[in-house]
RNA sequence: GUGGGUGUAGCUCAGUUGGUCAGAGCACUGGGUUGUGGCCCCAGGGGUCGUGGGUUCAACUCCCACCACCCACCCCA
C-alpha cells in the first residue's frame, strides 16, 4: 500500500456512499419543499473572509484553519464553515440591492485543522440552510422546524437547545455584567477561561470544567439583560416553536462558538454522547451581511453534520437498489443478452422504474455465482429456451423461476410482479 | 494542543523464553458436482508482520523515534 488519504479525511466506499448520496438527496428535497434553493461556492475563499465573519478571537481562525499563500500571494483558507462564502456570494451578486430575500441551501465539503476523533475529521461535510432578508420570527422557527423534521426522518434522536444572545443594543450591557461578575470569581476559573474572559467572556458560559460551571451557574443571565425588541423576537420564537409542536430546552448557557451570531442560537444535541454531540446548530446573524459589505439584512440559518447524522441516523437504509443480471448458458447467446439488456435500461428509463442492470462475464458459472452476489433477479438464456423466444426468470433469493416470454414489455411486467409480491 | 489504548493477508485474529512462525477461519480466483449461484470437495492468488532506525550470529517477537486509527480532554458539525 503506498499511498494513504491524509490525516482526519475519510473515502466513502459502497453502502457508506450510498448512504451519503441518500442523505443528500432526502435533505435536498425537503429543502425544495421548504422553498429554499442551491448554491455552490468555491472551497478556497480569502483568509480575511472568516477572520472579518466568524471571528478573529474564534478557536476556528485562530487555530484550526487550513490556510496557504497561492503563487500570487494571496492569503488563502479552505472555508471551515458554509454561511460566510454563502454571504460572500450574495453581497458580490448583489442580492442585497436587486432580491434581497434569498433561500438558499448548501452542501459540501469543510476543512478543519484539529486532532481526529470519532464523528470529528479535518475533512467534513456540511448541509445547510440560509434564510436571508427576513427578520421575522418565522424564519428563525422554520430553519429550526426543517431541521427538526429532517433529523426525525433519518430516526435520530437528539435535544434541541435554543438561546438568544442578544443584538449589538443590547449585548455590551450583558458582556459588561458578566465580566464583572466573572472578574470577582477570576480565581474560581480555569486556566482557559481567564484568557477568555479578557478575548470572548461569553465563551466561559459553555465551559466544561467542574469549577467553571459552578461559577456559571450564578452567573448573570442573558435573558433578563435583552432589549425589548429582542426578547420580544425570542418570545415569538418559541410561541411558534410550541405551535409546531417542536420540544426545546432553553439554555442561557449556550454560546456559539461563532462571532457573526446576533438573538437566537440553537443547536441539536445527541442524547447518548457527551462530546461530539452537536449534529446540526445554527443561528440568527443579523449583522453579517453589512459586515461582509452589503446592505444591512438579517438572516438565520443552519449547519448540519453529514457525517454525525449518517453516525445516529437508523433508517437510511444500507441495502443497494434491486439489481437484475443477464446470464447465458453459451457464448452464442452472449450478444442477445446485451441488446436484451441495454433494451431494458431503455424501458427503465422511459418507465422511471427503480430497477438497474447488470452483467459479468466468464463461465457460466461464475456469471451465477456474480448474479447470486449482486442481484436480486436473474435473466438466463438458454438455448432451447432462446429458440422460442423464451428466457427464465429467476428470483435468486427464494430459487424460484420461470421460463417467461422474451419480449421487453411482458418481460418487464413479469419482474415487476416478482418485486412487488 | 494534552493524556491513554491499538497497529500481523481485504476482514476477524493466532504466533509459546528472540532461532523453518509468516499461519488459521472468512472473503477472493479457478476447477469438480447440479441444464442454473448458495452446500460439499480440490487447487490457487494475496503480507517487506504500520514505517524507519538500533541491539544481536539471528527480531513479528527487545529498545527508540515517527506515522495512522480509536477513546477521553479541548472544541465544534
Amino acid at each position: 500500500m503506498r499511498y494513504k488519504k491524509l490525516r482526519g479525511t475519510k473515502d466513502w466506499l459502497g453502502q457508506e456512499a450510498e448512504r451519503f448520496v441518500l442523505f443528500f438527496k432526502t435533505a435536498s428535497d425537503l429543502a425544495e419543499k421548504f422553498g429554499y434553493k442551491p448554491i455552490i461556492t468555491p472551497i478556497i475563499e480569502p483568509h480575511e473572509l472568516f477572520s472579518r465573519s466568524v471571528g478573529e478571537a474564534s478557536d476556528i481562525v485562530q487555530k484550526e484553519m487550513y490556510e496557504f499563500e497561492d503563487k500570487g500571494g494571496r492569503k488563502i483558507v479552505l472555508r471551515p464553515e458554509g454561511t460566510a462564502g454563502t454571504v460572500r456570494a450574495y453581497v458580490e451578486a448583489g442580492l442585497d440591492k436587486s432580491n434581497p430575500l434569498q433561500k438558499l441551501y448548501y452542501f459540501g465539503p469543510m476543512f478543519r485543522y484539529e486532532k481526529p476523533q470519532a464523528g470529528r475529521q479535518r475533512e467534513f461535510y456540511q448541509f445547510g440552510l440560509e434564510a436571508i432578508g427576513w427578520e421575522d420570527a418565522s424564519f428563525d422557527a422554520e430553519i429550526i422546524d426543517y431541521t427538526y423534521k429532517l433529523l426525525t426522518m433519518l430516526g435520530i434522536k437528539f435535544k434541541l437547545h435554543i438561546n438568544s444572545i442578544g443584538c449589538k443594543s443590547c449585548r455590551p450591557k450583558y458582556r459588561q455584567a458578566l465580566v464583572e461578575y466573572l472578574n470577582s470569581n477570576k480565581d474560581k476559573l480555569c486556566k482557559t477561561c481567564q484568557s477568555r474572559l479578557e478575548i470572548n467572556p461569553l465563551r466561559v458560559l459553555d465551559c466544561k470544567e467542574e469549577s467553571c460551571k459552578i461559577v456559571n451557574q450564578s452567573a448573570p443571565n442573558i435573558t433578563k439583560y435583552l432589549c425589548d425588541n429582542c426578547r420580544e423576537h425570542f418570545e415569538e420564537v418559541k410561541k411558534t416553536l410550541e405551535k409546531l409542536n417542536i420540544e426545546f430546552l432553553v439554555d442561557p448557557l449556550l454560546v456559539r462558538g461563532l462571532d457573526y451570531y446576533t438573538q437566537t442560537v440553537f443547536e441539536f444535541k445527541i442524547r447518548e454522547s457527551k462530546s461530539q454531540d452537536a449534529v446540526a446548530s445554527g443561528g440568527r446573524y443579523n449583522h453579517l451581511i453589512e459586515d461582509l459589505g452589503g446592505q444591512p439584512q438579517p438572516a438565520v440559518g443552519v449547519g448540519i453534520g453529514v457525517e454525525r447524522v449518517l453516525l445516529y441516523s437508523s433508517t437510511i437504509p444500507k441495502k443497494s437498489p434491486l439489481n437484475v443480471a443477464l446470464c447465458w448458458r453459451s457464448k452464442e447467446l452472449k450478444p442477445h443478452a446485451l441488446t436484451l439488456k441495454s433494451s431494458l435500461v431503455n424501458k427503465a428509463i422511459e418507465q422511471n422504474l427503480n430497477l438497474s442492470f447488470i452483467h459479468h462475464s466468464g463461465s457460466f458459472k461464475a456469471q451465477m455465482k456474480f448474479a447470486g452476489k449482486n442481484a436480486s433477479l436473474a435473466i438466463i438464456l438458454f438455448e432451447e429456451e432462446f429458440k422460442q423466444n423464451k428466457v427464465v426468470l429467476k428470483n435468486m433469493v427464494t430459487s424460484e423461476q420461470h421460463i417467461v416470454d422474451l419480449e421487453i414489455a411482458s418481460l418487464l411486467e413479469n419482474i415487476k410482479n416478482i418485486i412487488t409480491a
